[in-house]
DNA sequence: GTCCGTTTACTCGGATAGTCGCTGTCCGAGTTGTTAGGG
DNA sequence: CCCTAACAACTCGGACAGCGACTATCCGAGTAAACGGAC
């Protein structure tokens, strides 16, 4: 039960793209700039981001990355399966049908209720990375980073 | 974000262990054969389940091992942090203070609203996770399997 | 001056090693029941 | 017959390999801008 690194850096620089004015894109390098990662690793995420279409990618001499949608409409939740994957952290392997006090397939007609409670964790734990927005996160944010930000975003 | 498949194997071997009357053992070995599972990687399990407070062993001959506490005040929270451990998944690194768009230290004065929103997201998955207990399980249980098992436990 | 083709430089994407933690296994330390001997 | 002490067997606990996933990096495929020449 441990989350990738690469979460924090893509949703910083989500909330980074939700920044940018307009349509205005913004380079591999420079993101990895302004965080100070490294860009080859960062790349692999941002990459990911873009198969799950949550970043839309340019190629060629003034490309670069953006938002694939509104900053209201991509969920943290978004972010976070782009880049961890979709398959449930608890897969059930049914050992209550195995071994000497095996269950009858009768007896299983009802889901296992220990596979039960744990799919309810995970999805209590989606409904609220679900219930915020990145344009939410920007809008958290300092002022004096905002205004920063837009300063180095124009340059 | 994956569960060690030990939850499973910790979850179950717990109720069971609920199902033994009174104040009776369990060896390691009836829990393997119980549900089919590999005795020696089980043990590994069953010793951090005991390192946690969760489960009580006794050693030598009539040994075995038993809830540590009624099953009605373990919950599942319990169990799934004895054998995963107590480390958030995820684990801010504070990238807003490094690179090129830094913030100062004033403007982090509040918390990173990313780190914020994981660990909302991890304490909802904690919250539902404590709001059921092993006994709770045990009663959800079909009653032909617990009357299978009280068979099984008092031989 | 305008249009077109070539060149060129720049961007992202996938293929490739390195490292950490979970998976799987074994044997040793500790404890308790047993048993043999003496009183 | 009862008590004691050594023995033996049984249980859990920690130390030891194997494997997959995340970490980290590089170079190549593709693209669009820029430039030069022809009309």
């Amino acid at each position: 039960m441990k989350l990738s690194q690469g979460v924090e850096w893509g949703m910083h620089c989500a909330t980074l793209l939700a920044q940018v004015p307009d349509g205005g894109l913004m380079r591999r390098e420079a993101l990895a700039v302004h965080y100070g990662l490294p860009e080859a690793y960062l790349s692999k995420h941002l990459q990911a981001m873009t198969r799950a279409g949550v970043l839309q990618a340019t190629s060629g001499p003034k490309g670069g990355y953006r938002l694939a949608r509104p900053a209201d409409e991509i969920t943290v939740l978004d972010v976070v399966r782009a880049i961890e994957g979709t398959a449930e952290p608890f897969i059930c392997q049914e050992i209550r049908q195995r071994g000497k006090g095996a269950s009858s397939p009768d007896e299983c007609r009802l889901p296992c209720q220990v596979n039960s409670v744990m799919r309810s964790a995970y999805q209590a734990w989606e409904a609220s990375l679900r219930s915020v927005t990145i344009g939410e996160l920007v809008t958290r944010m300092p002022k004096s980073v905002l205004k920063r930000n837009q300063r180095l975003l124009s340059a």
